[in-house]
RNA sequence: GGCGACAUAGCCAAGUGGUAAGGCGUGGGUCUGCAACACCCUGAUCACCAGUUCAAAUCUGGUUGUCGCCUCCA
């Protein structure tokens, strides 16, 4: 398997530090609003990656924070007039809905920030004692980055350019800084804001300990992959490394992974979407018109490291990219069934036209596997599982054996699932009147009543309901 | 200014040395009471220029264009 990794720019095998095992780290939201979908996209790209692993026989430790003590947490607090306990432990819980609705599965470990404070006191400590960190008068504590001889390895920058750039950005309330390129470890407390006591002052951590602290405490010193948005490399990512390295004394990611960014088009101008530009959409809003699997597939429609626009044509040919997979693995489960008698009567295997095709079929899983094992490259695979489709599409009858239609099935349903996309649409409630008119349709038909007929099927499409008469019977979706 | 990425059919998107996967859409056809589904057929010489090579979308140099990071942001 090749993991393309930032740290070296260019893929490498991947080796775990333990057999069998993989531990890994993403960086999760800061909570204080609904996600965006641009959050989505490394929550769905890790997922699958964590879901390949998983397939491939390893156990996987996913660790994925939950960022809740930040600026804007404390001014929607402000605003809202409550803690601003009430607002992170609100949007966890909706980002947990919407992970569900993505099948994104929960992690290992979802640590909180707010609720590892004594660890990361505790580190913050012996980067001083090591000398990596100071405390300033005010009671600020920075991570001194001209000790750090790898400052800058993984963002390919050099100290030097980096501490020119900053000085030209003139930054107030940081006179205590030795140098510009140093950072926040523990920063005072203002006037309404959470604290926390420590011997240099109450106050808060700052944004990277964070993530070194938990990654230490649920994964260990060491572990095998470290993944996020690339616009996390630097500085967040960089001053990761700088903190755990410095302060457990050995290499702290061996693998650095990360997505590139969601762009959005508006007015002609495609840039990336952010909260600051204004320019996003939540994951909510989305719900409301498409089912996540659709954006799930389309986030996986283009390789995790190239750059993603989102517009609604793309969601709708993605909508019906998808819904041709989910018809053709409905197909077979519908063939299945009929094919159930054929075994409970006790018949054959494989004809020798369908042993054919099932090597076809394992092809194109191989072709599938070695996509993923090229870094995830889960366009490719898409395009494997589309062929198989296909395949399937063209060969499986109701006079096929029941041999060869669970094979399909079941190779199909495993490809899918890997990927986190699921073959059965949503359990939708099938009411009783909707029911009913679909009886009430096909006595219509039946009588060769077609204007009936029709007029029942029409009263259904407003509803939302589309019918579809197949050789199985009639089946219907919502639109 | 520094660092980096990208440019493949109407749209999306794989492919990184041997003469272009896949999907959406379009048009034509088969099937079907009609429709939908499905199936068959339908499309590009890979931004531009020069070079290396028996051979380049794929390597090198240049040009143009787009984007990202360097500041909170996935």
């Amino acid at each position: 398997m090749k993991i393309f990794n930032t740290l070296s720019r260019r893929k490498e095998e991947f080796v775990p530090l333990e057999p069998g095992k993989v531990k890994m780290y993403v960086c999760g939201p800061t909570v204080y609003n609904y996600i965006h979908i641009g959050n989505a996209r490394p929550m769905i790209v890790f997922d699958t990656v964590r879901r390949y692993f998983e397939y491939k026989g390893y156990e996987v430790n996913y660790v994925s924070n939950f960022t809740d003590v930040d600026d804007k947490i404390i001014k929607k607090a402000i605003e809202e007039g409550v803690e601003s306990e009430v607002i992170s432990r609100r949007y966890i819980e909706e980002c947990k809905k919407d992970m569900e609705g993505m099948n994104v599965k929960p992690a290992t470990t979802h640590p909180q920030a707010t609720q590892e404070i004594a660890s990361m006191l505790k580190m913050i400590q012996t980067l001083i004692d090591k000398g990596y960190a100071y405390a300033a008068f005010d009671g600020t504590v920075y991570f001194r980055t001209d000790s750090f001889r790898d400052y800058g390895k993984l963002s390919h920058k050099n100290l030097d350019e980096l501490q020119s750039g900053f000085r030209e950005i003139k930054v107030t309330g940081e006179e205590g800084k030795e140098s510009p390129s140093d950072f926040v470890l523990w920063k005072p407390k203002k006037e309404g804001e959470p604290y926390w006591d420590s011997k240099w002052c109450q106050g808060r951590p700052g944004w990277h300990i964070e993530c070194s602290v938990m990654a230490k405490k649920y994964l260990g010193e060491q572990i095998d992959i470290h993944a996020g948005g690339e616009d996390l490399i630097f500085p967040h990512h960089e001053n990761e490394i700088a903190q755990s390295e410095a302060a457990n004394g050995k290499p702290f990611a061996t693998y650095w992974m990360h997505n590139a960014f969601l762009n959005i088009d508006t007015n002609g101008h495609v840039q990336k979407m952010s909260k600051s530009l204004g320019n996003f959409f939540t994951v909510r809003e989305i719900s409301e018109r498409y089912d996540l699997q659709v954006l799930r597939f389309f986030m996986l429609s283009a390789h995790y490291r190239s750059p993603l626009n989102f517009s609604a044509e793309l969601m709708e040919a993605s909508k019906s990219g998808l819904e041709r997979i989910l018809t053709a693995a409905e197909r077979l489960r519908d063939a299945g069934k009929a094919a159930e008698r054929e075994k409970a009567a006790g018949t054959q295997g494989m004809s020798a036209s369908e042993q054919e095709n099932r090597t076809l079929a394992e092809e194109l899983a191989f072709k599938y596997e070695a996509a993923m094992e090229d870094d995830f490259n889960t366009a490719d695979a898409i395009a494997a599982v589309f062929e198989l489709v296909k395949l399937s599409n063209s060969t499986v009858s109701p006079d096929s054996s029941a041999a060869y239609i669970d094979f399909m099935k079941e190779l199909l349903e495993k490809l899918c699932g890997v990927l986190g996309i699921l073959t059965v649409r949503k359990a939708e409630a099938l009411d009783e009147e909707i029911e009913a008119m679909i009886e009430a349709r096909q006595q219509a038909r039946k009588a060769k009543n077609f204007a009936l007929a029709d007029e029942i099927r029409g009263k259904l499409l407003d509803m939302g309901i589309v019918l579809e008469d197949t050789r199985e019977g009639v089946k219907w979706k919502r639109v």
